[in-house]
DNA sequence: AAGTGGTCTAGACCACGTT
DNA sequence: ACGTGGTCTAGACCACTTC
């Protein structure tokens, strides 16, 4: 690269290059969604679709603000909303700038959406139960209700290529929305849930592993004594209280966990 | 509960109560720790503590803001930074109220820590293998280094009790930092990064199950064919570069991955 | 010394949920 | 109608990094 006399700014001999240049931000003041939400949203756009190339520097955020018609603010909080999805890195005395390698999904969830959703083409669900029943001692633990007190009990066969990938088990408080049987085959019980005013805001999740018993074999087809995932899992909604409460099982030849984890200081 | 006059403000039929009386907040505007920062611990101590139950109402961000002395955006900041740990709901028109299931634990991290951290006194690790190796096509394509450029192959023996729970594999870019057996088998990886300057910033897993072979059950010290859990995962640091790759197994019998999620809006 | 992000202030208006 | 959080502004000073 050429490094002819520059009029203006002097370029720092190691940084890449003064980048983000004038792309073009088009903010809608008349939109309900928050500016800061749009310019996060654009500038993500922009980083997934290369017009912002890994290592590039933002530029400062005063600058920034003031090309843009925002506060300072107003700018941060949407670079912050990046940064914490790891698509940007800030460093004092240096600048912003693209992560390098790129996160490769926003998959966050594990398999919960896979568990929950289900909705997809490829695989299907089949409910196998789907009744009302008091609470078990371990149940009641894991939902936080009286042992003995009504619960709804749902047991899901999930399918991929024709074969078994996962049975699903799960028991929910009563009350909390209405379990349809052809609405959970073709819906998922996330969206049954989220149409249901119900916020998904944490899930505690434990892995194991264990061999098939002769049963279980059979309802997964696959042999006697074949390594089967376990996932036992109590989800939470925003307000804190137990909405869902799950033990599955995998067979481990067909299904693996596969999910990111964000370290956050 | 009589139900007396109140020449103050009414008190709602089901609100909890006002709540958050006069906690005393104390400040330090000299501490190099930030005023939300300092805000948020106190907060959450107390919620920990009790002092703060689950239900309880916060009261208006203007007040608080008001009697702490501070403005509202750094009220706020510290009271986001415990919504986002699940420790506090904020309801529009109703107001700021903990949670009502306490959050079981800030496990976030799952068995990265585990793996990572060693340290503990329960936990011994042996180092079984520890040397720089040319790139194989796997680990150059999960590390984002040229096949056949040279990294550190790692090897190590995890036992509880005097017995084995994990057998962890890691591969790092040489370079990165100086590997010796002793600060290995006492420090633990994690934490030799951490003093390195390295930010560990998120992490890929994938997490399997299948049979052992007779050679890994021999050094896990199990039957032939027992259930065993697979862990693969690459490590990034906040600049998105890969500082870490590990393929792990553990016996089903002794282990299970524990974690919890985060569901971000 | 200069430039960057990190923190903080003191207001403002709006959207939403409750009453 | 009212009170709540949600958003936004236009500044200020500080701490850290690099030159």
């Amino acid at each position: 690269m050429a490094k002819t006399g520059d009029r203006g700014r002097a370029r720092a001999r190691t940084a890449p290059a003064p980048a983000l240049a004038a792309l073009d931000f088009a903010l809608d003041r008349v939109s309900p969604v928050p500016l800061y939400h749009q310019l996060a949203q654009q500038l993500q756009a922009a980083i997934e679709h290369g017009s912002l190339a890994p290592g590039d520097l933002l530029g400062n955020e005063v600058d920034l603000s003031v090309r843009l018609g925002l506060s300072r603010p107003t700018v941060r909080q949407a670079i912050q909303s990046l940064v914490d999805k790891g698509l940007l890195v800030r460093r004092r005395g240096v600048g912003t700038q693209v992560v390098h390698s790129r996160v490769r999904r926003p998959l966050e969830l594990s398999s919960l959406y896979d568990d929950l959703e289900a909705a997809g083409q490829g695989p299907t669900t089949q409910v196998v139960r789907n009744e009302v029943v008091p609470a078990s001692c371990e149940v009641a633990a894991a939902l936080g209700v009286p042992e003995g007190s009504e619960v709804a009990a749902l047991e899901r066969l999930r399918r991929t290529h024709g074969r078994p990938v996962a049975l699903l088990r799960n028991y929910l408080p009563v009350s909390l929305l209405a379990l349809d049987d052809a609405r959970l085959e073709s819906t998922g019980l996330y969206r049954m849930m989220r149409s249901a005013g119900i916020t998904l805001h944490s899930a505690r999740q434990t892995v194991g592993a264990r061999a098939a018993t002769p049963e279980e074999a059979t309802r997964l087809e696959e042999r006697e004594g074949a390594a089967l995932l376990t996932m036992e899992r109590t989800a939470f909604d925003d307000t804190g209280r137990a909405v869902e409460y799950g033990r599955h099982i995998y067979p481990a030849s067909r299904y693996t966990f596969d999910f990111q984890l964000l370290i956050r200081a």
